[in-house]
DNA sequence: CTCATATCGAGAAAGTTTTATCGAGAAAGT
DNA sequence: ACTTTCTCGATAAAACTTTCTCGATATGAG
């Protein structure tokens, strides 16, 4: 009894869970150029791709392609939309209303993503108040009350590193059942929760590493002194 | 002949490499609280993380230990340190200034970690002109000169998607080595390139993905029908 | 209608990364 | 000084991810 449904919404790699919005935009843009049918080697090509992982990426969705032709596009894009759940909305709470909380209020695109910040709390007299893109700032203190009455299941964290940890229990123990991390610090969570770090840092040490190794930089040989033992 | 550069700077895990900085905060904590030596079981046990797997990123390091004492604490920062080139400084540029970009010029604690943001471009006729976190934003045309005068080798591109690949190839063209793109797009960067994708929607899927997941939502089963064939 | 071709879907193989296991050596207690 | 205990460092096993290969099938050409 293969179907629809086949598909059990388990087992789906982390690597592709990331690439399936990639997939996902290229397709919305092809959609614009009045493109009806795409083949997983189509958007290989485009992308750059290998077309294997490309199709299995695809297949994880559950959906069915024809032999030869591929995919009617307009319907793999529903798949993925639903696949990833972002044509079901989601409300979540914003902590920290900083430069980066800023930015992350005024992303208009995650409201086509399912992801809908609500409300932005801070500690700081200052912000509270101010309104950012069209969202007034509570005191922290009312998050949880918020949260519960809102059934929202979605905290974003932008606060600072110090005050991410105990920021992250009061939303916890509100009843939020996903923290998106945007704190430079390594966060606790309990089993139930889920946890979305989006550590800068994490990039930049790749990113710098990766840099010197390709322009042949020794990674000791300074700073660093070897000499007295063996 | 082992040593110290016994430890080729090949090979490491992108995983590992993500792991160090949470390493590299937490001991610099510890520093602060004044411990002299730390194991990679305590770090491990604070960290709630497998001490093997600990061990094993440590040592891509090259940084060697005592056994029953672990590493002096200092040293190990500095490896890690050296080892991520964090000790190394580097100049970027910066393309975009939005509030994103705003937000990336103010984060002072890159310099720290060996990134220098030392310029700041845009192609909006408002925001040239206009200082943020003490840089003068600067035409986009400007860069390429800019980039070749102060021997930059890394770009952050925090433009729109649209713009970003265009923006990209005038960075790669003026001679930058590595990109770390905060757009939501996917750009295609020659071989010699280094690409570091800081794009929120790989995130945002895999974060309401596993939210859906956790709370028993079926993934297929609203919005597409089925019926007609098969 | 038949054949050639392109693409899906599935299973196998190769390559990575993570986790487990074990011996050696340093410190602390007896 | 001897034994115990803890931790490093290395090797082995397991799990996971990516890549390769192959048969089935739908389309288009002859």
């Amino acid at each position: 009894m293969r179907g629809p449904n086949s598909n059990l919404r388990r087992d789906v790699p982390e690597a592709s869970l990331r690439r399936l919005p990639i997939y996902y935009r290229s397709l919305q843009e092809m959609l614009l150029s009045g493109v009806a049918q795409v083949s997983c080697a189509d958007l290989a090509r485009i992308l750059g791709l290998d077309p294997t992982q490309v199709r299995k990426d695809i297949e994880m969705t559950g959906i069915v392609g024809k032999p030869r032709v591929g995919y009617p596009l307009g319907d793999l894009v529903r798949w993925i939309e639903n696949f990833l759940g972002w044509n079901r909305p989601k409300t979540a709470v914003l902590a920290g209303a900083g430069s980066l909380g800023s930015a992350l209020l005024g992303y208009e695109k995650f409201r086509s993503h399912g992801m809908l910040i609500i409300a932005a709390f801070d500690i700081d007299p200052d912000k509270i108040g101010q309104r950012i893109h069209g969202r007034e700032v509570q005191p922290l203190m009312f998050l949880p009350d918020f949260v519960r009455q809102a059934h929202t299941l979605v905290g974003v964290i932008a606060t600072s590193a110090a005050a991410a940890q105990s920021v992250t229990d009061l939303m916890v123990s509100a009843g939020i059942r996903a923290i998106w991390n945007f704190a430079p610090a390594h966060i606790q969570v309990p089993e139930r929760v889920i946890l979305q770090n989006e550590d800068l840092y994490h990039s930049l040490a790749s990113l710098s590493f990766k840099l010197e190794s390709k322009m042949g930089v020794t990674p000791t040989g300074n700073g660093i002194s070897y000499a007295e033992d063996n």
